[in-house]
DNA sequence: AAGTACAACAACCGCCTTATG
DNA sequence: ACATAAGGCGGTTGTTGTACT
């Protein structure tokens, strides 16, 4: 019946867009619009209820406080969304969840809903593309980002950087590589657990990543745990953290090893080395560019990530999953190696129940 | 050029909280 | 203390624009 009504309404004339009211439904034209700024310009908003009849609208108080708050506010910043603000609500989302109120308060002119929009329509699929769960911003555990690894590490694009303060600039600018070396990073530290997830590395390694590109990316890995100054490498190191330290950071203390210098490898790594990165195969670190930064010492052996594979990492942690941090975790000391750790061995766990390679 | 699929975003809906009498 | 109105909030839907076939 009520549809019939609504047909009989059509068919007379009358807008599918209105309520059983006759009140206006549906977006806004920009004579209702100029009203309703007209009038609390002159009177404020006052009574919301009462504000239509006033200002001589035909929509319903909370259709207008809507219209204002969400489009109309004068202090409103329309545009796209800098790259500063979406890092801070992918921070503050993190923390607050979808408190999306709460996270518009910290972004002067951006109103709730405008942020919710931008997170559903930009940040949620960003997290995922980056390995990152959006709901709980842990590295998601499912294979299908593993299928990806050769995509993810051409995305990252090891190839371009030569210069290390070129990498500083390029990392403050581009959150989504930093987010991908941290997802292979996170792969390879717990996989490098036991000696048979070495083996498995190096099946992966060898039947998916094209060996130029892992050579690249362990260069990178080695320059980027320089940055990371003091730290013990990506795994422990949220990505945000890292976006609030780079800018303020001092003279890195990069790893430059000298031309023809052999990098050790996983499985006989000494632990001595800081760049000790190999994958089943050998590999060494070029000389740096003439133009790079000389005296870059290497800020502790314990800072490479393979050391801390053979020195941290306890496989009988394995069976330990508790763990309460996130990967983009904007309060850094919340953050600890177990929490990284004990997550990434639950993804072992699903990777175990997997033949190996992954296609 | 037309049809379809998808993305982006404005607006709505319903529930919850707060203010007021 | 309670009832009611008003406002706030988050989830969802509908519309529009664009890319693709």
């Amino acid at each position: 019946m009520p549809q019939l009504l609504t047909k009989l309404q059509e068919m007379m004339g009358r807008s599918p867009s209105s309520d059983e009211n006759g009140l206006k439904k549906g977006p806004w034209t920009p004579e209702e619009d100029q009203k309703l700024v007209d009038y609390i310009q002159k009177h404020g908003h006052g009574s919301w209820r009462a504000l239509p009849k006033l200002a001589g609208l035909n929509r319903c108080g909370k259709s207008c406080r809507l219209r204002w708050t969400n489009y109309l506010r004068p202090d409103i910043k329309r545009g796209k969304f800098s790259e500063e603000e979406e890092q801070i609500i992918i921070n503050l989302h993190a923390v607050l969840g979808n408190k999306w109120s709460a996270i518009a308060t910290n972004l002067p002119g951006r109103t709730d809903n405008e942020i919710k929009n931008f997170w559903n329509t930009h940040l949620k699929k960003k997290l995922l593309q980056m390995g990152i769960d959006p709901v709980t911003h842990r590295p998601r555990t499912d294979l299908n980002i593993l299928s990806n690894l050769p995509q993810l590490l051409a995305a990252a694009n090891f190839a371009n950087l030569t210069n290390p303060w070129d990498n500083v600039l390029r990392l403050q600018s581009d959150a989504t590589q930093l987010a991908k070396i941290q997802v292979l990073n996170n792969i390879i530290q717990v996989l490098s657990a036991s000696p048979s997830n070495i083996e498995a590395i190096n099946h992966l390694v060898s039947s998916s990543i094209p060996e130029h590109q892992l050579y690249e990316y362990l260069q990178m890995n080695s320059k980027l745990e320089g940055l990371v100054n003091g730290s013990v490498g990506f795994p422990t190191q949220s990505l945000t953290q890292m976006q609030v330290n780079l800018p303020n950071f001092e003279i890195p203390q990069l790893a430059q090893p000298s031309a023809s210098q052999p990098i050790n490898g996983l499985k006989n790594c000494n632990g001595n080395n800081s760049d000790c990165h190999q994958l089943g195969t050998s590999y060494f670190i070029p000389p740096p560019p003439s133009n790079a930064l000389p005296n870059l010492v290497s800020p502790s052996p314990e800072c490479s990530i393979v050391s801390q594979i053979e020195n941290k990492i306890n496989p009988n942690d394995i069976s330990n999953p508790s763990s309460t941090s996130t990967t983009f975790e904007p309060l850094g000391d919340m953050m600890d190696d177990e929490a990284s750790d004990s997550y990434w061995k639950d993804f072992i766990e699903q990777a175990s129940s997997q033949p190996w390679p992954i296609s």
